[in-house]
RNA sequence: CGGGCUGUGGCGCAGCUUGGUUAGCGCGUUGGUCUGGGGGACCAAAGGUCCCGGGUUCAAAUCCCGGCAGCCCGACCA
């Protein structure tokens, strides 16, 4: 390709908006536009990586038997009463009405589809089955942000995988948590697996791959040492025991004007935060319940939501917690609480002498025995682990990491086989409801966590697995015809080694050149010139390291090749 | 959904507080001359519903009301 009929329109300056390293270099560099909040348009560049990064998907999937196929991007809206999910699914499903009047729904994901055609299997003989796609999904996201990273219509790789029973279900997890591992090796991702909450979706296994970022939404704790890795969803850390002092009587005090933990803390010596029962009042599927945590802990809503099964938690505003106890957030507290449910946290589990709200503005209890006095419901864990709590495997430091979660597995079971009586005869011929699996990878996501890992104050730095280009030839021309035909010799070379090349073929200044290729991020680039042609030598670059050495132009575009295999190779 | 910020040529911005020349600057774009190994110089030119609608006023990019869009934080989110 020559840069001369290629649409790169490049930026030399980012636009407001965009603040994520991806988001401005994918603008800058002329691989995405937007069209609209969470609607991109991938420019000739762009497409070419995210080909390439669903190419790389493919191949793995083909290797543990996948088949792909491609199903519909609209769905009617029976297939997802049929799961039960028309309900559940809420405002991030795009909904439309067709011209006959009947519902349809702009898929956010495709298990209902696979489900209804498995009906299709009627035999145990004919499983297992990997089917997958690369194909749009819709979801009206509340809030598009970051690019590519979080978008309202994306490419995803969604597989599924159907077996008659869960050792099947096991083997066909395994397999894909052995492909997304490769996947993400030849992309260059250093993503890490975790254990996940599986979410709305249920299912009893579920892996995240996590690639760790700044720009990311998803907080993972890891141990260095063990190699325990958990989405803080989920993960679990030792909890250092406080000493209590010896109590006493429960006594109520006055507090005027103390809102907070840390107000309470800095008034009473008594009451630091890790003495305080923090009492936050949620609403569980329209249920209030107190939910009680170490003061200076916090709460992990996902946590809640798993242990306890509700499908939806929400904060009680200020209003319902006056209603439910008599008082304002900032007095609350369970001490006498028997018409509410109450949660607790792991945490405060056989301790005394504690301090919580009263229920009544500006009062609290000091002396506190949470055995006594407070009828707790449930013990939970409910508390979202911090940064260098010990390991419960090794007792070694933890490490909280934000993360880009570019992927994710689960075992779904048997739920939307059975919504759509997917069964099959067994060896026995009793009939069997199929079990399924779920696996996802976010097609542009990947390639934006791929930006956002390999990038430099000049630009991008694409491994070479996924390049737009391997590598760009630059004739520093000028008014010297013998560049331009050493430049178009090396280009037909490349060509023929099976290189992927552009040919900077445009009248500009060599630092308009130079700056563009390294903004693109093409991994090496060939620079020809006067000055090294009066050796019979070009210049080779690795964009990554920045490294030049002079090649003699007779070897240039197989060393080109090889330094590309070499790197292709070492991914 | 709550909080904050922003909408002015393709991109980055100024002008708005205190209404009043022909709406300006840098970059980019087009033509030309020179230049030719890191965004070069000079000359000439094109390019604008100042987000939209309404209002106030002799007069609105500027003030007022309403809307829309975008970004950030939070909430939410396989």
């Amino acid at each position: 390709m020559r840069w001369s009929n290629l649409f790169v329109p490049t930026l030399r300056e980012a636009p407001a908006e965009a603040e994520v390293a991806s988001h401005r270099l994918l603008l800058r560099a002329g691989f995405i536009r937007q069209l609209h909040s969470g609607h991109y348009s991938l420019l000739p560049l762009g497409l070419r990586v995210h080909d390439k990064v669903a190419d790389i998907v493919r191949e793995e999937m083909d290797a543990i038997g996948g088949q792909e196929l491609l199903l519909p991007a609209m769905h009617p809206a029976w297939v997802w009463e049929q799961s039960g999910r028309w309900a559940s699914m809420g405002e991030e499903m795009f909904r439309l009405t067709d011209r006959k009047g009947a519902e349809v729904a702009l898929g956010m994901t495709h298990e209902e589809v696979i489900a209804h055609l498995a009906r299709e299997i009627h035999s145990y003989r004919e499983l297992p089955q990997i089917w997958y796609q690369v194909q749009w999904k819709f979801r009206d996201e509340p809030r598009p942000k970051s690019g590519l990273l979080r978008v309202r219509e994306f490419a995803m790789k969604d597989s599924y995988s159907l077996d008659i029973d869960d050792a099947g279900l096991d083997r066909a997890f395994d397999l894909h948590q052995g492909a997304y591992t490769r996947i993400f090796e030849r992309m260059g991702l250093p993503a890490i697996a975790v254990e996940a909450s599986s979410g709305a979706m249920g299912g009893s296994a579920s892996v995240e791959f996590m690639v760790p970022s700044d720009a990311g939404e998803d907080d993972i704790v890891r141990c260095a040492s063990c190699g325990y890795a958990a989405n803080v969803e989920r993960a679990v850390a030792v909890v250092a025991p406080v000493d209590d002092p010896p109590g006493g009587t429960l006594e109520r005090f006055a507090t005027p004007g103390i809102r907070t933990i840390a107000a309470l803390a800095a008034a009473e010596a008594e009451a630091p935060p890790q003495r305080q029962i923090k009492t936050m009042v949620y609403v569980l599927d329209g249920q209030v319940t107190l939910v009680l945590l170490r003061g200076d802990h916090s709460l992990s809503e996902q946590k809640l939501l798993d242990r306890t099964g509700a499908a939806q938690a929400r904060p009680a505003g200020a209003d319902e917690c006056v209603a439910a106890l008599g008082a304002s957030p900032g007095s609350l507290g369970a001490v006498g609480v028997t018409d509410l449910p109450v949660l607790a946290d792991g945490a405060l589990e056989g301790r005394s002498n504690l301090t919580t709200g009263a229920n009544v503005d500006d009062f609290h209890y000091r002396r506190v025995d949470i055995e006594r006095d407070i009828r707790v419901g449930e013990w939970l864990d409910l508390r979202q682990v911090r940064h260098g709590e010990p390991c419960t495997a090794c007792g070694r430091p933890l490490e909280l990491l934000r993360c880009i979660e570019t992927g994710h597995i689960f075992k779904l079971g048997r739920r939307y086989a059975e919504a759509f009586e997917a069964t099959v005869m067994d060896a026995e011929g009793a009939a069997r409801v199929l079990t399924m699996g779920s696996y996802g990878i976010g097609i542009g996501r990947a390639m934006a966590a791929v930006a956002e890992t390999y990038h430099d104050e000049r630009g991008l730095c694409w491994p070479v697995s996924v390049a737009p280009y391997d590598v760009a030839v630059v004739p520093l021309a000028g008014r010297d015809a013998a560049v331009g035909e050493v430049a178009e010799r090396l280009y037909d070379e490349l060509c023929g080694l099976g290189t992927e090349v552009i040919l900077d073929d445009r009248d500009a200044r060599p630092g308009v050149k130079f700056s563009d290729i390294e903004l693109v991020g093409i991994p090496y680039r060939v620079t020809v010139g006067p000055r090294g042609l009066a050796n019979d030598e070009v210049e080779l670059t690795e964009r990554a390291s920045g490294q030049t050495a002079n090649v003699p132009v007779a070897e240039a575009a197989a060393a080109v090749r090889t330094a590309r295999d070499e790197a292709l190779a070492a991914l």
